[in-house]
This record gives structure tokens, sequence and C-alpha cells, in this order.
DNA sequence: ACGGATTGGTTTGTAATCTAGACAAACAAA
DNA sequence: TTTGTTTGTCTAGATTACAAACCAATCCGT
């Protein structure tokens, strides 16, 4: 059933644009024609329905190759002509091609939650057209694993038009090949959700972290203009996602943005994880919600703090925060903005902003969507 | 005199490997040809002496490929043939190929000193061939600029092999085509250094902040297994250069890495730029010296403390110091790890190791001969 | 000594793909 | 109607990586 290929996901052939931890790449005979269909996807991804002329002088590239391009892309249905342009002034008049949303749909599965996974059929521009949950009821281990597969084969399922793939935000540290190497709440350890998901559904199948997903989602779909930002994810625990110049920072172990048990104030209240003052003990919902608005400001202050360092490391422009809506408000946001504007030096600080999700509770849903279109697509 | 190519740094063609802030770019023919070359060179500075049949292994290439790409770089003198490898086995001996380290020369400047620019000849392989240095006396704005051509050209005029480029490590923000955006103490605002290096020395000048660059002279030159660093400075200032996966971290104004006026002390000493407790008045060379030795175990942790969350968010592996000798000292260094791993989550704390700098002194200067063979070679 | 096996490197032909230049189609303005 | 402009396509040419076959050089066992 399996390839022979060695280090592919499951049977299909490996995504095009999976990039894994290998140092360099070679480049081969239909990288070139890859990467620059990849750009013409993502420039009309990005500003809409746009001429073949009009994606040769964004790309760089000559007309002749962006048409060639395109009929490709026209060939496989990804996008489609959507007649010519009014009101263009002089010459002859530009036939506009535009990405038809519904062309590919994927299955976007959030674990993140602990009581229910949550799953979706998403279409190419982010529209959610059918939702599922399952309970988890304590399921660990093989079980939760199943679980997950079967929600997306049940999805997979209702799908009406070519299944681009399954993307998947998972808890936990998770390798570029999507290994879950350790999720301690699902009991998952060195587990290969990707293969167990292909086997219940026959597409390619891709596994991030939650909050690195939902970073990529928040990128691609929250039409953020810049290219780089991290998103800071409150639940019952703190995680994060970095994404630098369009491409998720993973970290050594694979575990970058593992900043919940990070200590911001080592005189602080003790934690699960033995230690006192993480920042989950300052920020995490459950305690943000025991301690009330009044507690808001010094909370939004410790993240900030915490964020500083970071912040002037990178210096990064856009943090987004997502969370439950009760306990993230403006207080807290402008509490966090400040501290990071307090404790840096103006030529980072002032160009720095902190924003809400606007993918709202759906963030890691997207997120895991996105992830498909990433490494399916190149479009990121 | 100049090309009408706009954003050229020179009178010369484009860098070939020069990364500017471009959203993404096309891919052209010669494209390929060019990572794969690179490839293969790097391949070569890495492991050594390798026969053709070696570099088709270790690249996925074919020896088709690699022997094409031998004979082109023979030709223009980088490698040379060494003979046939001896104590082989079965099978026709193979021919080993080596890089020539002095089949080309950079000049290098390092700027980062207030009192005197330095500046070396150095060759492929870091060894630093002739030295020479320029008291600023003062300097600023155009006559410092002045000075720092004044210096190349001098060297370059020594050079008796072939200049592949001069690189420069500057103080200040830097952006990607070397322009100067705000360097205060040399007074430059927005100044083309690279076109006024460029003026007095007839070859390719890239330019990178002295911390940055640095950091790519640790990676490249001193060994480093890993393709991550966070590179600190400490000097007058305090700076840091951020290497992820062999890419340097420029940040959204090109200001990563500035680090010096993080506030990890709210309650501290008073800094130059107003506020109080950054991180220079913790660990500035001069601080560090006057307070002596038994208070460097307060510094480091301070050191540590900031570096937490940045460590976290990252999950680096690989911290590395470099600054005057007499204030780095042991002490220093392991209260800074102590206090990054009393600060993260085991997973990520384990694996971090700060070390000294193994380039010593010679940290920019290196790293501005190694952003040279970036930008030139695509060796990084 | 000699044939077989093995590994290294090259020759030759092929497929992919981008570019340059030219050209037809379609339209606006004079 | 004429002129000029823009769009999109066609054709020819250049690069370049690869596959298959081949020669070269060495070891090994008999």
């Amino acid at each position: 059933m399996t390839t022979g290929d060695a280090g592919t996901t499951n049977g299909h052939a490996r995504a095009p644009f999976a990039r894994r931890g290998e140092r360099q790449r070679k480049a081969g005979p239909g990288d070139t024609r890859r990467h620059n269909r990849a750009l013409v996807l993502q420039t009309m991804f990005r500003h809409g329905p746009l001429s073949r002329a009009d994606l040769a002088r964004a790309t760089n590239l000559t007309r002749v190759t962006t048409s060639d391009l395109a009929t490709e892309l026209l060939a496989e249905g990804l996008i489609e002509e959507l007649g010519t342009r009014v009101d263009q002034g002089v010459g002859k008049p530009a036939t506009l091609l535009g990405v038809v949303p519904d062309a590919r749909l994927t299955v976007a599965l959030d674990l993140s939650d602990g009581e229910r996974f949550r799953a979706a059929l998403v279409d190419l521009g982010g529209k959610v057209l059918d939702r599922r949950t399952a309970e988890r009821g304590g399921r660990t281990g093989a079980a939760a694993a199943d679980l997950a597969a079967d929600l997306a084969a049940d999805l997979a399922g209702t799908a009406d038009r070519p299944l681009l793939g399954v993307g998947v935000g998972s808890p936990g540290v998770v390798d570029p090949a999507g290994t879950v190497l350790e999720a301690p709440n699902l009991g998952w350890h060195d587990l290969d959700l990707p293969g167990r998901v292909a086997a219940a559904v026959d597409v390619p199948v891709h596994v991030g972290n939650d909050a690195n997903v939902a970073a990529l989602g928040e990128l691609g779909l929250a039409g953020a203009a810049e290219r780089s930002l991290l998103a800071i994810k409150i639940g019952q625990g703190v995680g994060a996602g970095l994404v630098l110049d369009g491409h998720l920072v993973l970290g050594d172990r694979f575990a970058a943005g593992e900043i919940g048990h990070v200590v911001v104030d080592p005189g602080g209240e003790p934690c699960a994880c033995g230690r006192t003052g993480c920042l989950e003990t300052a920020i995490a919902a459950p305690r943000l919600r025991r301690r009330g608005p009044a507690a808001r400001t010094a909370a939004g202050r410790r993240l900030g703090e915490a964020l500083a360092p970071v912040v002037s490391t990178l210096n990064l422009r856009e943090v987004v925060l997502s969370g439950p809506l009760d306990v993230l408000d403006e207080t807290f946001r402008s509490a966090a903005l400040a501290a990071i504007r307090d404790r840096t030096m103006p030529a980072v600080g002032d160009h720095v902003d902190i924003r809400f999700s606007s993918l709202g509770e759906d963030d890691v849903l997207l997120g895991a969507a996105m992830l498909v279109l990433d490494r399916e697509l190149g479009v990121a």
C-alpha cells in the first residue's frame, strides 16, 4: 500500500512543498516550475483576480510563462476565467483569472481542546462548509488517534469536491513529518498520526502543533500584511507559534513556541510542572477566570514582560492573541502591549502591535487548513 | 558608472545570493544551477575533500551533475584535484576534490570598535592573511565612511589573488541592501556604505550589522554543527545576532538583535537611553569591569533571564558569547546558563548550551568575511 | 594470471522549462 | 480610418538536470 519512498507521510507522493528538517535540498528540474506555479497562485490568492499580464508584472516572470502556468492551473480547475476587465483604458481588455475557492476542499482537525476534537470542511478561501465534533471522553493513545482519524474520514466522506488533504493541529511537540513526539494530555509519544489518519482517508495528511498552525492561519487567512508574526494561544495552557518571513519556526527539538513554562515570576504561584511562576500560572485561561477582571492588567504585564526580549531579538511587528473571549479583554491586551513598549527600545517598541486573532475560536481549525494549503500548493 | 539596475549595490551585477527583503522571488532558468553549485561547494567546505561520486551521494544529485559542476568550479580555480584516495577498497579509486582556500580573498572590515576600524585580508578558510587598523580619531559621517573605504582599498591593494568582495560589519541598523539606516556613534543615517566602499574598491561590497555578521561567522567558521544560533556580543553595548536554519533574521525594521535596551531590571541603574535597568546597564563590558568579578553571577543571571523567553520561543540550542575576555568569565557564562535552565521547561533548557565564541576578537571581522562567502558563493 | 565484481567518472541523448522576439487580436483616442 | 497600446500566444533557442550506457581502474577469489 505504501510506497517505498522512506519518509513519505503516507501512500501518496511526497507533498510538493513539505519542507522537512533537511539541511539543504538539491534543486531538481521541476523545482523552478513548482516555485513559479506557487508564486502565481499565491499572487492570485493575495491580490484577487488578475490578468495573465498582471501576473507577469507581479512575479517578474514573462507573460509567456504566466500564461503557461495559468493554462495548467485552469486545467486543474484551481483557477477560472472571470471575463474581461471593464474600464481598462487603451489596449486589448484583460481576461481576469481568479482562484476558484471551492475547487478543492481540506479537512481540518483541531485537537487542542481537552474535551472534544473539532473538525471542519474548509474551502480554499478559508470558509467553513461543514463541522463535526467528537467528544473525547477521556480517550488517549491509540483510541484518541482513531477518534481523530474517524472524524477526518467522516468529514472527508461528505466532501462533494476533490480533497486537497487533511490538516491537523495537535497539542504537543510535532516534528516536521507530522509525528507527534510528545503530547502528554493525549498520551501520545512518537505517534505517527499522519500515517494513522492517512489510513482512513486517502489523501495527504499534514500535522502541526496547534499554536504553530494557528500562526500560519493568522498569516494566510487573516489578511496580515506582514510575513512574520507571533501568535500567542491562551487556553488551558499557553503556547505560541512563530512565523518568520512566511516560514514556521520549529526549533532545535521542534518545541519552538512552548512558552507556557517560562518562568516570569519566580516568587509566583506554583505550577503543575513543579516550578513556580510559570507564564501559565499568570495567564492561562482558568487562572485568569479565577482571579477576575481586576487582575487582568497584572497578567497582561507578565505576558508583555516575557515577550519584550523576544520582540527585541526578532524585531517583531505583530503579535496576535487568541483564546477565550471572556478572559482576553482590552485591558489585558493593552497591558501586555504597554509592558512590551516599556521594556523595549522605542525604535522597536513603537512599531509593535498586539491584536486579537481575527479567526476567533476557529484559529487552529483554519490554521490546520492553511497548513495543507501551504504544503500542497505552496500558498503561505 | 553604475548600471541601471535599481537596487544594485554597486557597479557590479547583483551578488548571486544576496537576499533582499523581497516578498518572494521568481525562479529563473539559472537558479537551480546556482543552488546546486552552492550546495556542492558548501558540502566540500563542510566535509573537506570529497570525490565527485561522494558529492553526488551527499547532495542527491547525479554523478553527471556533480561532475559537471565540479569542472566548472575547477575552471574557476575554486576547487582543485587532490589526487586519488588511498585505501579505498574495491573499485576505481576516487579523485578527491577540495576547496582551494586561497583561490579567492575577501577584505573584511570591523567597524564595531569605538576607537579604531579594523580590517583584514581573509582567505576562504577564514584564515587572516594581513591586518590593518585605522584610528577613527572621532571621525563621523562622511569622514568615517571614507576612512572605512580607504582602509578597504588599502588592503585590497595588497591582495595577490582575486578578491571575492568586501564584507563590512557595522554597528547600528543595516538594511538588506547594506544601507546603514542608523548608527548614532558614527553619525550615519541612511548612509549608502556599500556604494561608498565600492567606489574605492572595484568588487562587490556587503554590509551587515556587526552582531549579525558575527553570528554568521560563528555558524560558518567555528564548526558549529547546528544551523541555528544566537550570538550575544558584549562590548560598549550589547547586541545580538540570530541565525535560524542558516538564514540571518533581520526583523521588521532590520533591527533584530538590538537587545541592549531591553529592560531586565526596572528598578536598576539608569541607562544612557533614559530608562533604567536596560540589559546594557547590567552586562555591558564597562559596567562589568567597574563592578568587578563579584558581580558576575548576578550579571550573568540577568542575561539568562532575558534570554529564557527567547530560547523557549525559538527552541534554541546554541548561544554564543563574545566580548572582552577579562569580563566574560566562566562564572558569568554558567550563571547565564543556569538562569536560562531555571526559567525554561526542561525539554528545552536541558539542550541549551552557552559557549564562548571560538573566533575571539576576530568575530566581527571573520563574520564580515563570512557574509561575503554567503552572498557571493552561497556558502553559509 | 585472469575473470568477475565493484566503484568512479564520462559520453550521449532526452525532457523540461524559461526567455526573447515576433505577431495577431482587441480596443481607445485622434 | 489611422495610430498606438495592451493582451495573449506562437516559435525558436538556450540551459540544465537526468537516465542509460559505457569505459576505467581497482580488488578479490581462484
